[in-house]
DNA sequence: CTTTTAAAAACGTGATCACAAATATATTGA
DNA sequence: TCAATATATTTGTGATCACGTTTTTAAAAG
């Protein structure tokens, strides 16, 4: 990541291209180490309890403490990170507890948002059938990552055939709330994966599609239900097992 | 608020109380600098669209700009404050499709942890008591907060009602996502209500109330759906009718 | 009085340092 | 060999400064 200093523009560059710098262009240095790190922590490539550090989060990014600071502060205020009672910084840590209520939260919420896609689309054929295509596609990488048992791979699609449905809801709040219990599940689910393989996972995203294809809302209520209530049984399960 | 600086104890204090410092012991300042802003945005006081600084919060709490920083990052974070293009900070304004989103939000969680409360309290008739007679209490001085027409204390016990129920579910994930719905909330919830006094406000929360005493967990979901709706009915039909 | 232009102030962001507490490493004692 | 102690390092936090941008204020022009 290219560091921002005063000296960061060439009189070369200045000169030639006149160009007009303003904050409306540029993202924050912060902002890119958040994008980054939160992308690490839903695919799992953190393990839950993984020691953190401001200084060595800024060495690995190239930056300043200042913005990896902040992108752990956020990260830490929507319950992604935790701190030690002694300050000390790590991925959350999974509990019993917790389970239960990122359940009963996603249950509630996806849904929600999945019907709230189907009802943005409305009446426009091309639309829906430009995202019934988009999840297939996903769908398929999806398959044959659990066939060939590719853990990081399969976190990785799972996570996008969801969010490329969510998103079609334009409803950012929303969004956001299942973004936290998302980067809250990942690290933990990527450690039953890893256990487990992908060939416990049984594929519920198909009814998802249909059902969008056919606009048929309860269906698609319960097929979003059932898939989220499939996952996370099987982290229930594992969590249960080790005690 | 009290500074923490290297020179904050005096060797008197250190040699006769013989204190042991700890984390464990001392909240940080941004902390407090974070539930305090948090505070003044729920209850209202911070109207959408109002500016904060940095430089002019530091100022304010007698902190420097460090914790100020983080506190407002964080609330910026979780959608409470908002940041313009041009990167100034302000209290979130609130738009149609916002209301829409909240109102569906709200209407899932919240039920949902109500419920959660009550099978929290189980068989134990003397929490559900107290818990009863606590949210009883509060609602008296929502009536009295009503035909006084007092809209600080509307806003006050009305928030200090819910959460003292949601509370009792001990299900801090969830309570997290429900608080950062009330910090986007708050703010127009007041204009709202300093436009159309609280005459308006019809109290639901007596059936809150008297369907927790029963256990009747879906005369409860009922109750506490029915209140959010009419609340955030007021809130869109303000809305439309400035437009 | 209104619009333009120029100077000044204020702003968020990033960088760096200081400090106390916590952790890790080394040393000592049995 | 192992526990206890002492030393050194690392850590999060707070404070302060620098910089470029934006916003406000002042001055000038019509």
């Amino acid at each position: 990541m290219a560091r921002q200093t005063s000296k960061s523009k060439t009189e070369a560059e200045k000169s030639v291209v006149e160009e007009t710098t303003s904050y409306s262009s540029n993202p924050t240095v912060h902002e890119e180490v958040y994008r980054q790190l939160r992308q690490s922590i839903v695919s799992g490539q953190l393990e839950p309890g993984r020691a953190l550090t401001v200084r060595g989060l800024a060495a690995e990014y190239g930056v300043s403490a200042m913005p990896a600071r902040e992108a752990i502060k956020r990260l830490v205020g929507i319950g992604a990170l935790e701190q030690t009672p002694t300050r000390r910084i790590m991925v959350a840590q999974m509990t019993a507890d917790k389970i239960v209520e990122l359940t009963i939260a996603r249950k509630v919420l996806e849904p929600a948002l999945a019907v709230l896609a189907l009802r943005k689309i409305g009446s426009d054929s091309v639309k829906l059938n430009a995202l019934v295509e988009a999840l297939s596609e996903i769908d398929a990488k999806l398959d044959s990552a659990i066939v060939s048992g590719n853990v990081a791979e399969y976190g990785k699609y799972n996570s996008e055939f969801h969010f490329a449905l969510y998103e079609a809801a334009s409803a950012p709040v929303m969004l956001g709330l299942v973004e936290s219990l998302w980067l809250q599940i990942g690290p933990f689910m990527r450690i039953v994966l890893g256990r487990q393989g992908t060939a416990s996972f049984v594929d519920q995203h198909k009814e998802v599609t249909t059902a969008l294809a056919e606009r048929d809302t309860a269906k698609l209520e319960e097929a979003v239900r059932d898939d989220i209530m499939d996952g996370m049984a099987q982290i229930e399960r594992h969590l249960a097992d080790q005690d």
